[in-house]
DNA sequence: ACCTGAACACCGTTCAAGT
DNA sequence: ACCTGAACACCGTTCAAGT
């Protein structure tokens, strides 16, 4: 009698870093953010849950390694041509990335220092160096773009995965927030009121552009209070 | 023989939803957002944990309301002056309630259509209006703002606990960060090299509002491609 | 109407023990 | 060196039962 009536199939691939982060972002994408659990993981590699941390310090670890695999495979996917026009692609590049993975929005928050946010300072920080801004106004460049993209990636997936969570489609769900928002008393919320219509067909991913260009022409205006003569 | 030999007081005041929320404020701001425990509030409480499900629909409901309660209290507190001075206050004070409560940051995120970022848009966007903004081009100025101010205050933040868990001070988590970033390969972050300087002698506050600024030219700026004559 | 607290179905992380 | 899986110390949420 063999000792174990049905042992699990082994699997075949050892378990290695690459494939703990691969089969996470999976967990991650398919189930959410609850989803990634170290016994769902466990289980998906055909592993014990304590071999995982032969691999992986521990859960934030893992989610930066995740969202670092992501950002990467973005960055290098984005060609760069001029400044502007690189800056606005790696933007979009992100905006997209955070709407489809949308866990990868709160991931990024973490770690300033830390390897995925690195990159994108380099490859943005590099394009405004292009564009002659002054040295010692490139980081605040630099960080204004950062901030809004992330921000702006962020609410987007946040909304999604609002949408996602009921069950509604982006127009239903833009539908309902419409909705309560017309129901604001007006004297309170004169100005959410006034831009109901606005939300409803609006374009995020239009509305995203607008935004880097607002603080790309901000970066190209004449700082100081006089503007110099062309 | 009384049945229990050291019966716990019974607290004086009744259970209310503000009650509970003055104490996850304070629990959230003594021990991060992992202090949150329904467990450690019923303790606080002196009240069993199920009772607060009385008053709070879940988790997520009871961080909402604690958030909600920082804004308003934040929103009360600025002064309305001129719309530019108005923006830069709300920001300041955002960014202020943020820094001194970070998990305001990754809560503040949830949900579009709720109160707390709806009144944020509001007082923002009665602020653009009032600079003259063209109509069609309120919600994208607004947009960016918010998404901008959240950004970088979420940023700050995180930061600031990733240099609390490890009982740094500012300068010297700047101090790391930038020995960090010194290390890396010149050839691959020429700008993030070049940029260590000025991130350890930085002050968070100036550059964001210099950020701030810098949207508020571009919101300013003529659109389109001329620039009108004044 | 409001509160109690045990019970349920989960977590991340550790660690002695195996190969 | 790498893996196993039980054990530990937690979670959020529910719910019969009490007042």
């Amino acid at each position: 009698m063999a000792k174990k009536a049905h042992r699990r199939e082994r699997r075949e691939q050892s378990l290695s870093r690459d494939r703990i982060i691969a089969a996470s972002i999976q967990l991650l994408d398919r189930r959410g953010e609850r989803g990634l659990t170290f016994r769902a993981l466990s289980e998906r590699l055909a592993t014990g849950s304590g071999a995982i941390y032969w691999h992986v310090a521990n859960k934030n670890d893992l989610l930066t390694a995740a969202c670092d695999a992501l950002v990467v495979r973005t960055m290098n996917q984005t060609v760069v041509t001029t400044p502007k026009a690189t800056i606005r692609a790696v933007a979009l590049g992100l905006f997209d990335v955070i709407d489809e993975h949308p866990w990868v929005g709160s991931a990024l928050t973490s770690a300033l220092g830390l390897s995925p946010i690195v990159r994108i300072l380099e490859r943005i920080g590099q394009q405004i160096r292009a564009l002659g801004v002054a040295d010692d106004e490139q980081w605040a460049a630099v960080g204004t773009l950062m901030a809004y993209i992330l921000g702006v990636s962020r609410q987007n997936a946040a909304n999604r995965q609002l949408a996602r969570a009921r069950d509604l489609d982006r127009s239903d769900f833009l539908e309902e927030v419409s909705n309560a928002w017309s129901k604001l008393d007006p004297k309170e919320y004169p100005f959410v009121r006034s831009v109901v219509a606005q939300i409803r067909d609006h374009d995020d991913r239009v509305d995203f552009l607008a935004g880097i260009d607002l603080i790309l022409m901000g970066i190209d205006s004449p700082r100081r209070r006089r503007r110099p003569r062309r």
